[in-house]
DNA sequence: GCATCATATGCCGATATCGGAATGCGTCAA
DNA sequence: TTGACGCATTCCGATATCGGCATATGATGC
């Protein structure tokens, strides 16, 4: 027997564990440099436990490092995993470039097949 | 009352469209030029109505669009949605060339307390 | 030890997501 | 008109996801 799958895993994929818009915001605010989760959440408007998951989500797919320093526990920027991101999407720049004139001809009949209505 | 929320639509966002992979399978195909789902769904082993649904994603994120030729529907790329994509990670890019010598030093200091215990 | 602060984890409910299968809808050709 | 083709939509079941809350774990200091 067969059973379903569902989506991939978060933890699996960089590209879904920066789907996610707090999970970018943290990503942001760790450029500053290392921070303990505590000022994280206080920063981004989430709670403790929350920052706390999307930390681990971060650091399952090595977005993130983790270092104790006393009582607190402090979370830093390995951003070599957005490489492969940008990367990619790279891939597609001449497209975004090239084709002007071909969007542009599309945008007309948009209008025009508007003005049939 | 405060009902609790899931994850944000899929279809409101191009990170969480990209982080498909059949959906980003279906992006690289589209470079070489335009192509009916059918031939899609071949080329990439999925059934029809899934290569559908993961085109309405696509469309609806704004990152193809689609022509009727006849009895056929062709897809093309507009690749312009992936730029935002491009220009957040390269805003790290400092970070995964710059912080080689902070990554070594974190080694070492991983080493230097894995000797310490 | 005990209290306290910092963080992680577990459980829950609501919703989103994905694949499969069946079916609906539009278009073309005979 | 009827059939065949191309594609979209719908329903379904299994699972993933996210936020909130409570609680566990861990480290520090007295």
């Amino acid at each position: 027997m067969m059973l379903p799958m569902a989506r991939a895993a978060t933890t699996s994929d960089v590209f879904n564990a920066i789907a996610e818009p707090q999970r970018r915001e943290i990503l942001l605010l760790l450029r500053a440099g290392e921070r303990p989760v505590t000022e994280l959440a206080q920063e981004l408007g989430m709670t403790q436990p929350g920052a706390s998951k999307h930390l681990r989500v971060l650091r399952e797919v090595g977005l993130v490092r983790d270092r104790k320093a006393g009582k607190q526990r402090l979370y830093g920027l390995d951003a070599r995993g957005l490489r492969p991101v940008h990367e990619w999407t790279g891939g597609f720049e001449r497209f975004w470039n090239e084709s002007f004139d071909r969007l542009d001809a599309y945008v007309q009949d948009l209008k025009q097949a508007r003005q049939e209505e």
